[in-house]
DNA sequence: GTCTATATAATGATAGAC
DNA sequence: GTCTATCATTATATAGAC
């Protein structure tokens, strides 16, 4: 980021790991390098082992942060399905450019250690707070289901572009996927 | 493959592409190198750039041979619904080992160039394949969403490795599932 | 038809100067 | 606290021998 001030050890490690945010979730962890990262940020590809141990070290900061913002899934039980339905129909608009942490797992997830951090970061914080929000899907396996879809659209949509979800009605794909999520989150 | 005989160009062929679409299923596109496909396949990694171009070329043609492939979308109206719901379950049982279409889908759609091929086989023979089995979602989106839910929960059962979806009861989750289908097809 | 050897470029990570 | 320079490794792709 361009607020990096030099010899400010703090501003240099926020700087690094928005930049951080920023390239895996656009390119997945095995579709940046260190180096880009780094020039993003404004400074040397030797401040982000410096600051983060290595790449992996990166990563796992990354996905924490990450997937403690909360945008998806609202907290109203009475309206959850529709909302969770409408959010997803926008936020994977052909127009939107949105730093998904959907989209973080589904770039990096085919590289296997970064597959593991990711998992551990799901169950920890997204699969959480499906708990917290619908309590009744607890060992059912349901709130994994849920997060199994919205991972299947946003793959399909944003991801491999499908050209069916492209010129998709909007209100047509949102009513679907309402229907969905009322199976998943009676 | 074992049997590739020295100089028989078809049986050479053959071979890396068989190779070749083990390696892109089980590691992504950017998850291997030619030269381990060569190896696998027991010939030089420069067979690989004489027979398909280049790594790109070899990708092609792989997605397009596991794409043609149908063995989770069967044919029969009535049950269809229920019969997708069982193979998926059966599938990516964690014991499994299988070498799905949606798995070189997920492992290797973090590359911009590998998504672009992924989306045209798909769109070509598996998103073709359903409007087959199920003619009424023509034009609906609905057969873009069976894929969606398909990939979604393949990613996390086998790829992100769901613990919830690993230690779920089978059955329930089948029942789930096929209910989601007949939300999709009705 | 297939090989070995190599050109070229990029990667993650580190050493040591300032 | 940050840099430049560099190491060691790996990648795709190609040249030319047999």
């Amino acid at each position: 980021m361009a607020t990096a001030r030099r010899r400010d050890a703090a501003a240099t490690r926020a700087a690094i790991l928005q930049a951080g945010i920023d390239a895996f979730t656009r390119h997945g962890f095995d579709g940046i390098g260190v180096r880009e990262i780094a020039q993003a940020a404004g400074v040397s590809a030797m401040l982000v082992n410096r600051y983060f141990g290595n790449k992996e070290g990166l990563f796992a900061e990354v996905v924490e942060v990450s997937m403690t913002d909360r945008t998806v899934l609202t907290g109203d039980p009475a309206t959850l399905a529709r909302d969770i339905a409408a959010a997803l129909v926008r936020r994977t608009a052909p127009d939107a450019d949105d730093l998904s942490p959907f989209l973080l797992m589904l770039r990096s997830a085919s590289n296997q250690r970064a597959a593991e951090i990711l998992r551990a970061g799901i169950e920890k914080h997204v699969e959480a707070h499906v708990y917290d929000v619908a309590p009744q899907t607890r060992g059912t396996g349901r709130a994994a289901l849920v997060l199994s879809v919205i991972a299947g659209f946003w793959l399909q949509r944003k991801v491999i572009g499908s050209t069916a979800l492209e010129a998709a009605d909007e209100e047509e794909l949102a009513g679907t996927l309402r229907r969905l999520f009322e199976v998943l989150l009676p």
